[in-house]
RNA sequence: GGGAGCAUAGCUCAGCUGGUUCAGAGCAUCUGCCUUACAAGCAGAGGGUCCGCGGUUCGAACCCGUGUGCUCCCACCA
């Protein structure tokens, strides 16, 4: 097979990825293997591929290939998330397109349109997940909304509702004017806002005076029902049992007085509106103040506000601003910077609102949670989240689970005409529920009406790690009982509260378990300035078409090199060149080697390039257990850069080099068999991060049985490395580096052959080694001596003496030489005399450890033995 | 208001349990090479008060305190 010039990839991807899949690869059943699991987290039906999604499902990529190859049973499950409120709102947008309003048409065929939508571009995104090379078990899809996985949500409610944590309620919650829906907290973004600061005062009653209140939500004056100022504040105490009057409404309300107050704020008064702010809900609530709501769902005035009614929220405050100004009651304003709240889907601010909603108890689900997190039984990598965990598991609250949406899961609630109450798994348990409990009325009226609201999306999604194991079949199924606890969960820190911290309930309280035994949180990909990527900016990259461009192993190159466990990753394309380069630079290397395949001869001597071979092999074996090392600890960055070094340094700059036989000569079989060998090594270490071309190389390099594939190739067992071989490798490095480097320096060309003199005790190395040396920096011959050599320049290597006699024409300089060796004597010099010093005090030979003075000593004599070698060359110049 | 984290080469960052194998990598810069695997390359080089200050220690980029400047998360002060 003639290779192409360059690496391929878009063909490399396509017939990969589908032979590989049609292998079944892909594909887990329980077996006798140790299973190692990953639940993706599933993303919206709504999203496209981004940065993000490369990022996290390349961590996970990486870590299923490895495991495959340590001899797992990998199963890494595929799904999407029907995105309760992200989905509808996509829906009644197409719909709005098609000048369709959602409020014209029925339930059933609102929800037609959104299963239609969610075929058509639900699937998409797993699509690409193919692209970058994901090694997916497509046949365990899942959907949040599939039938098996509605009934186990809707059993988890009743279950949870028997049990008493779920209840009906009404609370203040978060509500989205504009997908008129409550919301959870979580789902609510606070963002420094730029506001205003309005003083106004109310008349109060049989007086001439005025009190002035501070607000930032002027229109909410309508729905006051109160004044509050602080019980020790001087400046009111005479306004003791007295009434004022809501401005341009004249609504009369009492003044009251509570130490909540801060008296130090604005004017130290504060009214009250109950009905739109948690806090003056709570002071309604103690001093039994009406609650007046002035909004309707969509964030307009309501009846109850008796002004603007029917105009939006905003533009009242503007008018109202006006009018209190026309009507005298504007004091001042002052500009102010306050948090405010807003909606993560819609981005609409929140207005707080009193409402009737169900929700779940997490007193009791939280606990064991947090002791799993808190003892490591569940490890978080990095372990700086467990604070964050800790902080909201501690001060967790009553999580708001209705949504007044259609799509999403139904509601298992049923009412009566007198509203009772029957939760039940479907219609026909709720009948039976009601007939027992009021037969005369079931006979009378056997309609129930079901719930209009849906389940918050993370309702469902907290039973992944389980449901997609058929948690909600017969009990015990063989897949869940195998597959669960999941390995590893890799995700956002972003999304800990959401889905995280639900799970590992979810987990405890359905299961008795926690649902994974590892989580990973990747980092947030920002651009080169340091932004987070999102479609306002503009700075998210095109995922897809960089991998058409570039490659799916160059993306993943990009995106793994630089993203440290837990931190963001700052993406640069200029990290996509380094890939591709990198790429190339196997690829040349396979043809490199390739090349030597017809040039093999039998029973060729070989001990000229055997100590290369030694080392390459020991360094290959070294940094394979640094690498298993440092992908267990997740530093998944830091094995890719030590892998690429060894390939590109070792392998490519020195090892290639080192056994390379010139033009057209023949080469030892021997040799061309271990170094394939240990290019396939290389390329399965390589393999977890960049799939493709590491499998299109191994293939090529060889004609492969069927089944030979390297995506199933196990690694091997860790073998020692022989740190003599290891350390003369490096002897060498630093001989030829040492000796290109004075060449440089003294402008001898690269063509220039020169004679080279080595006085050393270290002869059974270089005897191995001489021939390589000897090629790598163009000597034409290599003597040994125990005396200087006249008329050459002399360098030091570790205590080695080295002479290098020119065999060009031209003259040598040796100034600069001489000047780089005084330099290194200086040096030397000083750092004797700090290891002296350290050896004389008596504290530190008290106190170090032996192993460590051990090594000052060495490093004395060693150097010490440098100086005197330096000081020995340098008279000869 | 509470909590967490960061500050190391021009840029982006590594540096795990304190000890010249600890001051590193990639990119960028400079020098010399179109040496038949690779110019998407090769061989070399230069470049840093490890944010400031104080402390602990025989020894600090690393531990402690403090100051400064950033970032993120949480929180019901209008």
């Amino acid at each position: 097979m003639e290779p192409v010039k360059n690496f391929q990839h878009s063909e490399a991807e396509q017939k990969w990825y589908a032979h590989w899949n049609a292998s079944g690869y892909f594909n887990s059943t329980p077996d006798d293997r140790p299973p190692y699991t990953i639940v993706m987290p599933p993303p919206n039906v709504t999203g496209v591929l981004h940065m993000g999604h490369a990022l996290n499902n390349s961590v996970q990529d990486i870590l299923i290939r490895r495991a495959k190859m340590m001899g797992y049973n990998t199963c890494w499950v595929p799904g999407t998330d029907h995105a309760s409120i992200a989905t509808e709102a996509k829906v009644v947008g197409m719909l709005r397109d098609m000048g369709i309003d959602k409020k014209t048409m029925p339930r059933d065929e609102f929800l037609k349109y959104a299963w239609e939508w969610k075929e058509k571009y639900g699937g998409i995104i797993l699509k690409q997940l193919e692209k970058l090379g994901c090694a997916l078990d497509w046949n365990r899809t899942n959907f949040t909304m599939d039938d098996d996985y509605y009934a186990a949500v809707i059993r988890v409610f009743v279950e949870l509702h028997e049990k008493g944590l779920i209840y009906r309620g009404v609370k203040m919650i978060n509500w989205d004017p504009k997908a008129k829906t409550a919301l959870s907290d979580e789902e609510v973004i606070h963002k420094q806002t730029n506001s205003k600061l309005y003083y106004v005062r109310y008349k109060i009653e049989d007086s001439e005076d005025y009190i002035t209140i501070a607000t930032v939500r002027p229109e909410t004056i309508l729905g006051d029902t109160a004044v509050c100022v602080h019980p020790e504040d001087e400046r009111y105490a005479h306004l003791a049992g007295k009434y004022c009057f809501v401005p341009l409404i004249n609504r009369r309300i009492p003044i009251i007085f509570d130490t909540y107050i801060d008296k130090e704020f604005g004017t130290g008064a504060l009214k009250v509106t109950p009905a739109h702010d948690i806090n003056d809900y709570n002071l309604g609530l103690k001093h039994g103040l009406p609650v007046v709501d002035t909004l309707n769902d969509d964030g307009t005035m309501s009846e109850a506000a008796q002004l603007y009614i029917g105009q939006d929220r905003f533009a009242v405050r503007k008018k109202i601003v006006e009018d209190l100004r026309e009507a005298g009651h504007m004091v001042k304003e002052e500009e102010y910077s306050n948090q405010v709240g807003f909606s993560e889907r819609t981005d609409a601010v929140i207005e707080p609102r009193l409402s009737m909603q169900w929700w779940c108890n997490m007193q009791d689900l939280s606990k064991p949670a947090l002791d799993a997190v808190m003892n490591d039984t569940v490890e978080f990598h990095p372990a700086k989240f467990k604070n964050t965990y800790r902080h909201w598991m501690g001060n967790i609250k009553d999580w708001c689970i209705s949504r007044q949406l259609w799509w999403g899961q139904r509601i298992p609630a049923w009412y009566d005409a007198e509203g009772g109450l029957y939760v039940a798994h479907n219609e026909a348990e709720a009948h039976e529920k009601y007939k027992t409990k009021k037969p005369e009325l079931a006979a009378k009226q056997p309609q129930l009406r079901q719930d209009e609201d849906v389940l918050d999306t993370w309702f469902s999604s907290w039973l992944w790690p389980m449901q997609v194991f058929g948690w909600n079949e017969e009990p015990g199924n063989a897949d869940l009982k195998y597959y669960y606890p999941t390995a590893t969960l890799v995700t956002a820190p972003e999304i800990i509260f959401f889905w995280v911290a639900r799970m590992v309930m979810a987990g405890y309280e359905f299961m008795g378990e926690k649902p994974f035994d590892k989580v990973y949180f990747t980092g947030i990909v920002r651009d080169k300035q340091g932004r987070k990527m999102s479609k306002q900016l503009g700075n998210s990259p095109d995922l897809l078409q960089m991998i058409e461009d570039f490659g799916a192993d160059t993306v993943r190159f990009s995106v793994m090199i630089s993203s440290p466990a837990g931190n963001d990753l700052l993406f640069d394309e200029g990290q996509l060149e380094q890939g591709r380069f990198f790429c190339n630079k196997m690829w040349n290397a396979m043809k490199l080697v390739k090349g030597w395949e017809s040039r093999c001869v039998d029973g060729m001597e070989d001990s000229n390039v055997k100590f290369a071979m030694d080392w390459m092999e020991a360094r290959l074996a070294e940094v394979s257990g640094e690498v298993a090392e440092m992908i267990k600890d997740f530093r998944l960055s830091e094995g890719l850069k030590t892998i690429y070094s060894l390939i590109w340094n070792d392998f490519c700059s020195w090892y290639l080099e080192w056994v390379k036989p010139t033009m057209d000569q023949p080469i030892s079989a021997r040799v061309y068999e271990r170094t394939v060998a240990i290019y396939e090594s290389l390329l399965q270490l390589l393999h977890p991060y960049l799939p493709f071309v590491t499998e299109e190389i191994y293939h090529l390099l060889r004609d492969r049985q069927p089944g030979d594939d390297l995506i199933v190739k196990q690694l091997p067992a860790y073998v020692t490395p022989d740190a003599l071989t290891l350390k003369g490798g490096a002897m060498l490095q630093e001989l030829i580096t040492a000796i290109r480097d004075t060449r440089n320096k003294n402008q001898l060309k690269p063509k220039d052959t020169i004679g080279l003199w080595i006085n050393t005790t270290h002869h059974a190395f270089y005897e191995q080694a001489q021939d390589i040396l000897r090629r790598q920096v163009n000597a034409e011959e290599i003597g040994y001596t125990t005396e200087p050599v006249q008329g050459s320049i002399a360098l030091v290597v570790q205590t080695d003496k080295l002479y290098i006699k020119s065999n060009a024409t031209a003259t040598v300089d040796t100034g600069a030489q001489k000047e780089q060796m005084q330099k290194d004597l200086e040096y030397l010099k000083g750092f004797l005399v700090s290891i002296d010093k350290k050896l004389g005090n008596e504290r530190f030979m008290a106190n170090a450890k032996p192993d460590v003075i051990e090594a000052e000593r060495k490093k004395q004599s060693d150097a010490l033995a440098k100086i005197q070698t330096l000081e020995e060359s340098l008279g000869l110049l």
